[in-house]
DNA sequence: ATTGGAAATTAACAAATGATAATTGGGCTT
DNA sequence: AAGCCCAATTATCATTTGTTAATTTCCAAT
């Protein structure tokens, strides 16, 4: 099977494109394969891509003081990148890390946005990712303001069933703003309270 | 003075406009004034006009248990949005209110999008607008991901120098995500370190 | 199957934050 | 200028979370 199909189905959600436009972004495309626990991109590196989730896992995290703090996790058919790197060309203040062996379609932004000259519909449909971006962006500022990290713990779960066995619990505790131990309590009051 | 000339000025950051064009936009154009504690947005609502602060100051909060938590603050020469409205055409989960007599310059959004075709050039400044966006929004992401209560009070004094006379202090409490009285005790610690 | 090592849980204690209430301060109205 | 109302500070106490360490569980490698 072609793995570029799901990337170009994604990209259909958004707008229209002839076979010949599609060729023509294909023509950027790269499959990549990360071993698990290697990176996408490391913190300093500048990197204007965006990565298409075949199949496999990921998460970003920023180090600080020598912790990994976890801010948010991929799966299939999702998109990842770094936008310090896409937007502003400015060194990656964060890690992309694989959490799973995990395979990619890359894509660089620059160069695909340099096709709309080429690509009628093709601002639109960046435009629409864009937006789709943001609103994912919005949400999570939102579950930092309005939720606490027990509502966050569970929110994660309903929108991404089965992270939990994907990934470490240490990653989820910090991803939902506490330390492992306090993730462990707040587990245990849920198993209590069921 | 036309008032106009300074959201022209911050589309024309993003992208040069000839006048004929600049004229299409403007007749979207509305000029608001918002009494200072009236919304521009309420919960509930579907918005989706875009907002140019041409003076005043404006906070967009969430109303969680009575509990009004605020999210962002905007100034002069700052867009202010409901991206739910703006985006998905959904009712918005957040009020947006003046802090200040307020004017704005407002845009309709889908029918500022719905110009690219009569005018070139519109997409690349709707995206670099989206960009910007997605720049604040991560930023504020990553500051509720590495930094504690205290580094994002002292991020806002660096960053709006001044809003601190501007805005009640447990606005400022809340969006730093901590009490009232936790806010003083922080500035406390300060004033006495200093 | 055994074993080594890291992750997760649990417990005990320290530190920070929240909640409540009393006091002080500042701004607005009359 | 006086008085009132709400915001901000301070104090006290309760609750929660972080920290450290001990124990158990889970994987992965042999």
């Amino acid at each position: 099977m072609n793995n570029s199909l799901s990337i170009k189905n994604f990209f259909q959600n958004f707008g229209q494109l002839s076979n010949k436009d599609w060729q023509l972004i294909q023509s950027l495309e790269q499959i990549v394969d990360i071993d698990k626990g290697e990176y996408f991109v490391k913190e300093g590196q500048i990197k204007d891509e965006i990565g298409f989730i075949i199949n496999g896992c990921m998460r970003y995290f920023y180090l600080k003081d020598g912790e990994e703090i976890t801010g948010e996790f991929w799966q299939e058919n999702e998109i990842v990148a770094a936008y310090e790197g896409c937007i502003l060309q400015k060194p990656s203040s964060l890690y992309i890390e694989a959490i799973e062996p995990t395979k990619l379609i890359v894509l660089p932004y620059r160069k695909l946005r340099s096709l709309s000259d080429a690509i009628a519909g093709l601002d639109k449909i960046i435009i629409a990712l864009l937006e789709n971006f943001i609103v994912l962006s919005q949400e999570r500022v939102a579950s930092f303001i309005i939720e606490t990290p027990e509502e966050r713990y569970l929110r994660l779960r309903k929108e991404m069933p089965g992270i939990e066995d994907r990934v470490h619990q240490k990653y989820i505790a910090s991803f939902v703003a506490v330390t492992p131990v306090t993730l462990s309590r707040i587990r245990a009051r849920l198993a209590k309270r069921k």
